[in-house]
DNA sequence: TGTAATTTGAAATCCAATTTCAACAAAGGG
DNA sequence: CCCTTTGTTGAAATTGGATTTCAAATTACA
């Protein structure tokens, strides 16, 4: 697999696309980010460094991060989109501590082939879906007591 | 199981709520509403009927409904909070369709089952989950060809 | 380097959810 | 039945994230 930067600059030549300063540092920031965050999350770690990096640019670089095939965005029902840093690897779906926030991707190809009997199962075509597993993670456990 | 209105009444009476007139209508469109409309379906529907009922009051009831037990709230990712009148049975999943937007609810406790295996294969306590299947339905297969 | 096209950031807009507030309507006591 | 208290209602305002607008600034490339 290219280089995440790589397909990403390739992506704007195709498109006719600039690449800017403010792409570069908002592509570093969101690769070397924890897993997950939102537009405000990386607009917020930005600005301590860059000030002047504004929310919308932020707002449209995942944007384009998505277009693009090196992020994916998703919606854990929290009211915020959060974007991935995609791996190329099988699809999974997350497990998300209610306590801390925590996000751990899984995957379960026993899951995803009942999936697809349910789906069959209604004659439905099966295209895609969302799964999310809330529970408390091993760390809020113990602090909880 | 008791009538859904007599435990709406209840509720109201133990809360010390007060049952009115807009609260009978709102429950009777509801019950017999189709599957999960959201606020601004139901809002809709009554309009005709009753234009003097408020958006506002159609919203509160329904989450009222919610409190009381007898509709759930979900969120199916199309930016609308959806209410679905809750039948006592199992816990139960979703099956919609991109195309027409039909809702069909499935269950299948291999998959539930799987979910609670996952979640300790992380350490995690399961608390609750969210699924949804997108598909193309029956009808909407035939219309396409 | 000149020019056309894209990008940027601040502010405005959008849209559903939620709250505010003044007028109105139940419920219970007298 | 009237009064008072408290909850209810609907219109309008507010909230909050997503998305767009627009004038100024920047980039790509001839």
């Amino acid at each position: 697999m290219r280089e995440k930067a790589q397909i990403f600059r390739d992506y704007l030549t195709e498109q006719g696309l600039k690449w800017t300063s403010q792409r570069e540092i908002i592509l570093d920031a969101f690769l070397r980010c924890g897993s997950h965050p939102s537009t405000e999350d990386l607009y917020l770690k930005l600005r301590k460094k860059h000030p002047n990096i504004g929310y919308a640019t932020v707002y449209r670089t995942l944007k384009l991060f998505s277009e693009c095939g090196i992020a994916a965005s998703r919606d854990f029902g929290d009211g915020q989109t959060r974007y991935e840093s995609t791996t190329g690897a099988e699809h999974h779906d997350h497990l998300i501590c209610k306590d801390c926030g925590a996000i751990v991707e899984f995957e379960d190809p026993r899951i995803e082939q009942l999936q697809e009997e349910v789906a069959r199962q209604h004659g439905f075509i099966l295209l895609s879906h969302r799964h999310e597993i809330f529970g408390r993670c091993p760390l809020c456990r113990e602090k909880a007591g």
